[in-house]
DNA sequence: CCTGAACAATACAGGGTTGTATGGCACCAC
DNA sequence: GTGGTGCCATACAACCCTGTATTGTTCAGG
């Protein structure tokens, strides 16, 4: 090989900007967590040096203040619209599930990664309050909209959640297959109806494309 | 008064245990994570130098797998036998219930920050995992023995659990009073039973006691 | 007494991280 | 081309954490 270039050795490397910085860093955040973003490994995935990022950002604190917003921005707001606009029960609950299965706009790991974040930072532990009792009240409006009364809405937007919660952080693993075959059970569970047979094979089938 | 170190205003400071060392480590777990058990940070907790871990313990793994050991053996075992022993579906939810309010003997605080390191060491995620399906098990064998079709046992189980788990996660800070005015409700999401008022009564009126 | 074990203090080497300061380098405007 | 600006590399100072080696200190028992 040549020594010289006008070949591809020398990558282009278009110039970065802080969406880039921002963008690795909520993934190495959902994936290990807040003390896993560090400026130094960031830029390592980036190829590129740490001079690059405090070009763009302040300090880590501006970066995590930054990674915060992103979340309220995305992440809630994509809750919100899960389960808007749904003519029954059936269609609202079926929204939810698939909100949480589905990775695309809102990410279950991410709201856990911000979760246990919280933990550690009362700041964001305040944040996370507002959105959860947030959530749960839109819930709970879903479940009176449909014919429960306003306590036992509550309770079963409680319950609902917390499951969701619950079943990321526990993160057992389990494939489509498994947790599909139990969806009536689950309905029944969390509504005390029954789920139309009709629509549920409407939607496992559609559902079962995603591991 | 008591005797023999003629009062001296110099600490008698007793000579620390690898069980000190390892009761301190658990505290600073469950309210800092993992990141947060450093050996440095220990020793000033515990007013003494590194030179004293080192002494008990080989090395920081060494603490950690010693901390997985404790957890494994204390919480796992009190989990066990909080709804051993029950003669009815209403004693056993309730005493579930209690063992995840009343800090004592199983600490859910403990057990999230178990789950959230598991979260970064896979050899923890293992364990964790194996134990999340133990306890889900149990539960599943407790409403199959009071009347619950299998399967429906098995997801009963599994919403009551994932919801616990998630209650803890995310962290509202209720008060107690709170969570007991919604007693009877929570009964009848997760059984699809009715509590018997007497047996409500008397468990919020024990319950009012915690925070 | 003296010895050796239990336990702790001190010192040092090696590695990793944050900021900051400063020096390139390309590119576009004028 | 001169200058400015966006973007990145390099170098340096100040911490923090681990692990190990070495040296005390206390205390029981032969």
């Amino acid at each position: 090989m040549t020594s010289n270039t006008l070949m591809t050795q020398n990558a282009p490397k278009p110039p970065l900007g802080r969406a880039n910085w921002l963008a690795i860093a909520l993934d190495t955040l959902t994936q290990e967590g807040v003390n896993a973003v560090q400026i130094t490994r960031l830029a390592k995935t980036l190829d590129v040096t740490r001079g690059s990022f405090y070009w763009h950002f302040t300090s880590r604190d501006d970066l995590l203040g930054a990674i915060l917003k992103e979340w309220h921005a995305t992440n809630n707001a994509h809750f919100d619209h899960s389960f808007r606009n749904c003519d029954s029960l059936d269609e609202s609950i079926l929204n939810f599930f698939e909100t949480w299965v589905n990775e695309g706009q809102f990410s279950p790991p991410l709201d856990q990664a911000i979760r246990d974040w919280a933990q550690l930072d009362h700041d964001v532990l305040e944040r996370v309050r507002h959105e959860d009792t947030q959530r749960i009240l839109r819930i709970a409006e879903m479940f009176h909209r449909f014919g429960f009364a306003p306590e036992d809405a509550n309770v079963r937007a409680r319950v609902l959640y917390f499951s969701q919660v619950g079943y990321v952080a526990i993160n057992l693993g389990e494939a489509m297959g498994e947790r599909l075959s139990l969806l009536a059970l689950y309905y029944t569970a969390y509504t005390g109806r029954t789920l139309d047979p009709v629509i549920a094979a409407k939607f496992t089938h559609k559902m079962q494309g995603t591991p």
